[in-house]
RNA sequence: GCGGGAAUAGCUCAAUCGGUAGAGCGUCAGCUUCCCAAGCUGAAGGUCGCGGGUUCGAUUCCCGUUUCCCGCUCCA
């Protein structure tokens, strides 16, 4: 996964998390104790922007589709399922600094490397020697202790600097551990789920035994995962919490790629719908797949910090089934009938961050604008993932204004997420919800008391139109479906 | 994780050469105004990031720590 941070351009990402500050969209994790690293809550208005999203890809990939199911697994899982995957040894990581060229290395690596050397110089002997104290250090109770001793006792050096100034090995296990009681065994440790994948794989067979679906055939789930990332910045882009969105679409082997390229756009379609531009979106193919994929793509948008991974279509093969076959000795096998032959089915993934869709549609509503001369500040979200879709004002607060813009309000809020203001000027009313990102604002006159409707502005035109009292709700309606 | 910078009201910032802090915006209460914020009045809100040290006294000086920003580094 490229990870290429751009020169920050980035007076405007300062400005995006400021107002999701002020106006309550995202705020860092237990702030009053001055902060939790890589850690953010979501406030009023972003709880219902993430919840907007969560339920437009549901709708999108399981209620669209009859052949998808969801599921919503647990975060805690047997710590086998993290053995089979390959998290457990590829998450374990002993890396070491050199302090004189600020690089890190695997400290393993370093070895390796040292005794390849040693060999290409024909010291045989040597490099045997090293080799098996090597293996000891890998096995021993404090591993990199063990492996620090070893590159300072062979004077390995820095392979950029040259230099001998190490600082200590350290492990970096990028996923969280905590304890169980009740497990049996040596250890109670259990990993917090590092990606939600795994919980579809180990219910693969549940769920084709429980709803006659028939391949070729997806699994979807929506949940938080947690990785111990090293460097976690940049906002919600990268937390150590967070909350994926993925789908494993189970096929014959043979036809992956087909559902591949399915997927593929079928994805990118769905961002396109939200209101992102497909011209800030691009695919990032990756060269070398990761060793249980044949084909995987990003989809990346351009963030104001530059082109960012949002979401990841991978062609996972019999990777993971295969694995979980071999280390629960539980066939994940499907029978074919006209074939009368068994095979595990091959994977085709997608896997997007719901908190980073969520950061990429923050971004790409922020504007300001100038009208009549003032700034002003919009958000202008889809009305399909604006958290506020409707604001109701009475134009003053008097006349029986307000209490016929709180009945107006008490109808629309059944069905939408609606609010209710009659603090300030109109105008300040109107800017309060550009800021929020409202689509629309009825604002309640003497006309209206008269029998003449209600004024329904428009956040992104400005435009306002007389609307009759009992068509509102159609009016709104239809708005929010994009007809308007 | 390493190096550099920063941290004062919700936000943006000021002041105190060491003597317990102010403004604008925002928020709240009211007034005014029929349609795009910065009209009027009033109020709330800060142990000056946290912990320790020096001092009669620390927001100010020193040390540590946390968080944020920048650069490097790492990432299935």
């Amino acid at each position: 996964m490229a990870f290429k941070p751009q020169p920050m351009s980035s007076t405007r990402f300062d400005e995006i998390t400021a107002l999701c500050k002020r106006r309550g969209f995202v705020f860092q994790s237990s702030e009053i104790y001055g902060g939790l690293g890589a850690t953010y809550d979501y406030g009023p208005l972003g709880v219902e922007l993430k919840r907007n999203v969560r339920e437009q890809w549901w709708r999108d990939m399981v209620y669209a589709n009859k052949n998808i199911e969801g599921i919503d697994a647990a975060i805690l899982m047997h710590p086998k399922v993290w053995k089979a995957s390959g998290h457990v040894d590829a998450f374990h990581d002993p890396l070491i600094d050199d302090k004189a060229s600020k690089r890190r290395y695997r400290a393993d690596q370093l070895i390796e490397q040292h005794i390849d050397r040693l060999r290409s110089k024909g010291k045989t002997e040597r490099a045997d020697t090293v080799q098996k104290r090597f293996t000891e250090a890998l096995n021993a109770e404090d591993m990199p202790k063990a492996l620090h001793s070893l590159i300072l006792s062979e004077e390995i050096r820095g392979p950029d600097s040259g230099a001998f100034d190490w600082t200590d090995v350290r492990q970096f296990n990028m996923m969280f551990e905590t304890k169980v009681g009740a497990l049996a065994g040596e250890d109670s440790s259990i990993y917090l789920r590092p990606e939600t994948a795994q919980g579809i794989f180990v219910n693969f067979q549940n769920v084709l035994a429980t709803s006659r679906v028939q391949i070729p055939f997806g699994i979807a789930q929506i949940g938080k995962a947690f990785r111990n990332e090293i460097v976690a910045r940049q906002f919600i882009f990268r937390m150590r919490e967070f909350e994926q969105m993925e789908m494993q679409y189970f096929v014959q082997p043979g036809t992956q790629l087909e559902a591949y390229e399915l997927w593929r756009s079928r994805r990118w379609d769905w961002h396109v719908r939200n209101g992102i531009p497909a011209s800030k979106l691009r695919w990032h193919v990756h060269e070398k797949p990761a060793h249980y994929a044949d084909a995987a793509v990003d989809i990346q948008y351009e963030f104001p910090i530059g082109w960012q991974e949002i979401e990841g279509i991978h062609s996972r093969t019999d990777y993971d089934l295969s694995r979980h076959q071999e280390y629960s000795g539980k066939k994940m096998q499907i029978f074919d009938q006209a074939s009368g032959s068994r095979f595990i089915p091959y994977v085709v993934e997608t896997s997007a961050g719901l908190d980073r869709t969520v950061l990429m549609l923050l971004c790409e509503a922020y504007r300001k604008d100038v009208v009549e001369g003032r700034s002003r500040t919009v958000m202008a979200f889809a009305p399909s993932v604006a958290p506020i879709k409707v604001g109701v004002f009475p134009l003053l607060r008097k006349d029986g204004m307000p209490e016929r813009a709180r009945a107006i309000t008490d109808a629309l809020r059944c069905e939408w997420n609606v609010f209710y203001d009659e603090k300030g000027s109109i105008g300040k009313r109107y800017r309060r919800m550009d800021e929020a990102g409202a689509p629309l604002c009825i604002t309640i006159d003497r006309d209206t008391l008269e029998g003449e409707g209600v004024t329904v502005r428009n956040r992104d035109t400005l435009e306002q139109v007389r609307v009759a009292d009992d068509q509102v709700p159609a009016f709104v309606s239809d708005a929010m479906r994009g007809a308007a």
